[in-house]
RNA sequence: GGGACGGUAGUUCAGCUGGUUUAGAACGCCGGCCUGUCACGCCGGAGGUCGCGGGUUCGAGUCCCGUCCGUCCCGCCA
């Protein structure tokens, strides 16, 4: 490094090889060892931790003596030999002994400690941020997240694409989560709103003829937090390219993808191309269209092994037109009947009425429905599901959509409890063939299931004379260990297609006109036919950094309740300023 | 908007079925001792409206109601 007045090496810069040097470092007091006529500084940087050392016949003693955690300071000194070294350290062999000492910047007591791990509420931490920073973890965090960034755009402009801005003031959606509006001072009553996600501009930049787009795009939606959600903003790797298929996007995805997987860890990667799972089949035998396949269970539909069985709850349940799902738990035919009724209490938590086993126990079949199992159809189960002697099964019955869902729920629950959820590998999988239609179980109205501008399957024929719910989308997921990373389509660019796939969900030409009239104009000026996909940058490192939490891989974010407690943001303005933007404030009534 | 769990010292937590002391411990902080520590050690000290408000009770950190805050989940996330 090129020295300054600050330092002439970083904290973890010096071996053995620097004996006799005179050098200067500058840091943070992590820790001070005081045992009486010499006192030991650790001083501590990004890039390591280096011991000090000062001796009672020091001009310094006084002032070291005083030295409180993470003071700022600056200290010239000569490398020396330890007595007793540390092997856990990198200068673990050598330490500085203090000849001169100032002190850059004082701190007050600490809210919480700087240590490895933290060692207090995530609320505290984010109001003192700037000092969670300075721990190994978060600063390894947040180079790791530098790193991938990197990686992803050398990947992407590699493969011939290129970089753009696009707006962050832009116009609302009318389509997807919630905006965040700002309002116009040029134009009362009139709102700006930030992306959702930078949709519309790729699409135009791919009628503009730019062809292969990728931006590391801010995206911003009024939506409530999870741990792998952060409110407010997230970062997407968003591209599009042009006069493609399905396919062709996927295999440019897909090698970024494993490549930086395999750059960033030493886990075992899918090799492309991914597994490619039809939405139906991933609800039907994962009951999730964002399937773990790191758990090996799959989820088998049985309605017909009950027909005829005599246990007329289910066999009531399937003439109505349920169904019922088996999970099956490898090897557990001698668990406890407390294990099975945990199992229960987790499919009730789910949502399901109860859950029905049966074991195949040596010699003989326990459980809850065992008697509705002659041989012929315990055998007709067995084989169907590959179950073998020692083997158990749960069943859930009701009615598919919420069944397939609740038997999700329970097939993580078994394959954990069973411990067959492999670890230490990152497992992909494209989710495909998305509907295009579904309808909506309130108003029984058909409605647009995902994006409305992906392309349906079978084009303009499907529309005009397919069950609009059997129309497939050229739309497809990406998901790693459960995961959703991203989600992409095939668009249509087809303003005759448009318009056809819109009245189908009770819009009118008109209304697409009006709510869409960008792209609208625009794809009546020949647009190629083009299709992306935009995987989520904060998700992709918090794989990578093995974190369950989105947040530990932001710098800044906000808490649940989307407050920023450093920046106190949201925060009211002054009159003046929303009297300039013509706001005035509606207070929500208190009380109920 | 809804559900579960939580809120006790600067921080993390203990405090059982309502009554034992003056609400404890560890870390941090302050003072003292200590020349080879590296989570240094030893001795001492300060630090509390038990989130807030109300109620039940002879008596509430503990039970009840309300409220605020936090974490996770559901809704939401084309």
């Amino acid at each position: 490094m090129k020295p300054n007045y600050y330092r002439t090496h970083t904290c973890g810069d010096l071996r053995a090889s620097d004996v006799g040097a005179t050098v200067r470092l500058s840091g943070w007091v992590a820790r001070t060892r005081h045992l009486g006529a010499i006192i030991f500084v650790d001083l501590r940087d990004r890039w390591g931790r280096t011991q000090c050392v000062v001796g009672e016949d020091s001009p310094h003693y006084a002032v070291v003596s005083e030295l409180r955690r993470e003071t700022t300071v600056r200290v010239v000194g000569q490398v020396v030999e330890r007595q007793s070294k540390n092997a856990e350290l990198d200068t673990g062999d050598v330490e500085v002994i203090l000849d001169e000492l100032e002190v850059l910047a004082t701190s007050d007591p600490l809210p919480f400690e700087v240590v490895p791990k933290p060692v207090t509420s995530e609320a505290t931490r984010l109001k003192y941020r700037f000092l969670d920073l300075r721990r190994d973890k978060m600063l390894r965090a947040l180079k790791l997240r530098s790193d991938v960034i990197f990686s992803l755009r050398t990947r992407m402009v590699a493969q011939g694409f290129t970089e753009y801005q696009t707006p962050i003031l832009t116009a609302s959606s009318p389509e997807g989560a919630r905006d965040y509006l700002v309002p116009s001072r040029r134009y009362p009553g009139h709102f700006y709103a930030l992306p959702q996600a930078p949709q519309i501009f790729k699409q135009l930049l791919m009628v503009g003829g730019q062809e292969r787009y990728f931006q590391i795009a801010p995206c911003f939606r009024d939506e409530d937090a999870r741990a792998d959600r952060s409110p407010g903003e997230f970062y997407q790797l968003d591209m599009e390219m042009s006069f493609v298929e399905q396919d062709d996007v996927f295999e440019v995805i897909e090698p970024v993808l494993e490549g930086v997987f395999r750059e960033f860890s030493d886990q075992d990667v899918t090799p492309a191309p991914f597994p490619r799972i039809a939405y139906k089949d991933a609800l039907l035998r994962y009951g999730s269209d964002k399937p773990d396949l790191r758990n090996p269970l799959q989820i088998s539909d049985v309605s017909d092994i009950f027909a005829g069985s005599g246990f007329g709850l289910f066999e009531g349940i399937i003439a109505k037109g349920g169904v019922c799902r088996a999970v099956p738990a490898p090897g557990a035919a001698d668990r406890s009947r407390k294990w099975w009724s945990n199992l229960e209490a987790v499919a009730k938590d789910a949502g399901a009425g109860g859950m029905a086993w049966l074991a195949f126990a040596p010699g003989k079949r326990k459980g809850s429905v065992a008697r509705f199992f002659d041989d012929d159809r315990a055998a007709r189960l067995a084989d169907a599901m590959g179950l073998s002697e020692g083997d158990g099964v749960c069943f859930l019955c009701g009615a598919e959509g919420p069944t397939a869902r609740q038997a999700g729920a329970l097939r993580d629950a078994v394959g954990q409890r069973l411990g067959l959820v492999e670890e230490g590998c990152f497992k992909f999988c494209w989710i495909v063939d998305y509907p295009f239609y579904e309808r909506d179980e309130d108003t029984g109205k058909i409605e647009f299931s995902h994006n409305p501008f992906s392309m349906p399957q079978g084009g303009l024929d499907a529309l005009l004379h397919k069950d609009p719910l059997d129309i497939l989308a050229y739309q497809y997921d990406i998901v790693c260990n459960g995961v959703e990373l991203s989600s992409g389509a095939i668009r249509n660019h087809r303003p005759d297609i448009m318009k056809q796939a819109f009245e189908i969900a009770g819009y009118s030409a008109q209304d697409v006109e009006e709510r869409f009239s960008g792209l609208w104009t625009a794809f009546h000026y020949g647009p190629p036919p083009h299709g992306g996909l935009a995987p989520g940058v904060d998700r992709m490192v918090m794989l990578l950094a093995g974190e369950k939490d989105i947040r530990e891989v932001i710098a800044f974010p906000m808490n649940q309740q989307a407050q920023d407690l450093m920046m106190g943001a949201p925060a009211t303005v002054r009159d003046d300023q929303l009297a300039e933007l013509h706001l005035g404030v509606v207070w929500p009534k208190k009380g109920k």
